[in-house]
DNA sequence: CTCATTGTAAATCATGTTATTACAATGAGT
DNA sequence: ACTCATTGTAATAACATGATTTACAATGAG
């Protein structure tokens, strides 16, 4: 059991936008053969991303740029851009209500886990674009 | 996205057999009638608990027990016992090998990814199923 | 006006989770 | 030794969700 693609795509697709910036149109099909996935998907995210005020999107001429600088973007907006906000397990929504623990599991459980939610998120503000940026140009450079 | 049903499940079920201890068989159908949930899936659970080293199952006769104190228990063994260890999010395996991003995006982002993994991880360690079982008790007291 | 591109809907395919049925194996109680 | 409720497990079906694909109207620079 694991998160989806859309996460990692989202952060495919700005890393992409900030690599390319000036040197290529960063097009829906431009972006999908980086990531190897459906163009469709890629306009899909790109707008989830853009209701987030994170890029503008040139519809018609095509293309996108970021709105705000590299170390601005965190890995928590991302998250929150492209993911329902919700808890992060499925606790049994119909639990037997004449058993103690299955009239309280889900109030018991669920606040534990919202905090654990909760600092995982603040990790993903920890982690910026500029981080992940400068991390891909140190493994490039380590390529040669 | 969230993750199964899979590890709440699991922590109502020892919650019941700690909670029902020297009252009632925990048998699958007793667990499974507080769960709300199909008595072949708390089977499942339970055996995989078992292999865990969580509890015992008394093939036959039927029941199970706890082998360690709650206090003992924690949150990391039991979503351990019933998850898959692999990444938290599912990052897209075939990415484009000619773009500086493709080439990189899995090692650069897995690794950011894995640290906020283990940093969940040590947060479900902190929590033991007393403590639960504690705040069950409180809930019911409240109720009066 | 043209044309590449975006935005979006709809249909399909793939995968994973949960539910259900079925039945051999178990083992305490008699 | 027999009984019987129960476990362990396989196999299958039902269901939900994510990803893919097709299609096409809307966009807007040139």
């Amino acid at each position: 059991m694991q998160f989806s693609f859309r996460m990692p795509v989202a952060v495919q697709i700005l890393l992409c936008i900030a690599k390319f910036d000036g040197v290529f149109k960063t097009t829906s099909t431009f972006l999908a053969s980086s990531v190897n996935i459906n163009p469709v998907i890629i306009r899909k995210t790109l707008g989830q991303l853009k209701a987030a005020g994170l890029v503008e999107v040139a519809a018609g001429v095509g293309g996108a740029r970021l709105v705000k600088e590299p170390c601005e973007i965190t890995l928590q907006e991302i998250f929150n851009a492209v993911e329902e906000d919700e808890d992060l397990f499925h606790i049994q929504e119909n639990p037997n209500p004449q058993c103690p623990v299955g009239r309280n599991i889900q109030q018991v459980l669920g606040n534990k886990l919202s905090v654990v939610k909760n600092h995982m998120l603040n990790d993903f503000a920890k982690i910026t674009l500029a981080d992940l940026l400068n991390d891909i140009n140190t493994a490039e450079q380590n390529r040669q």
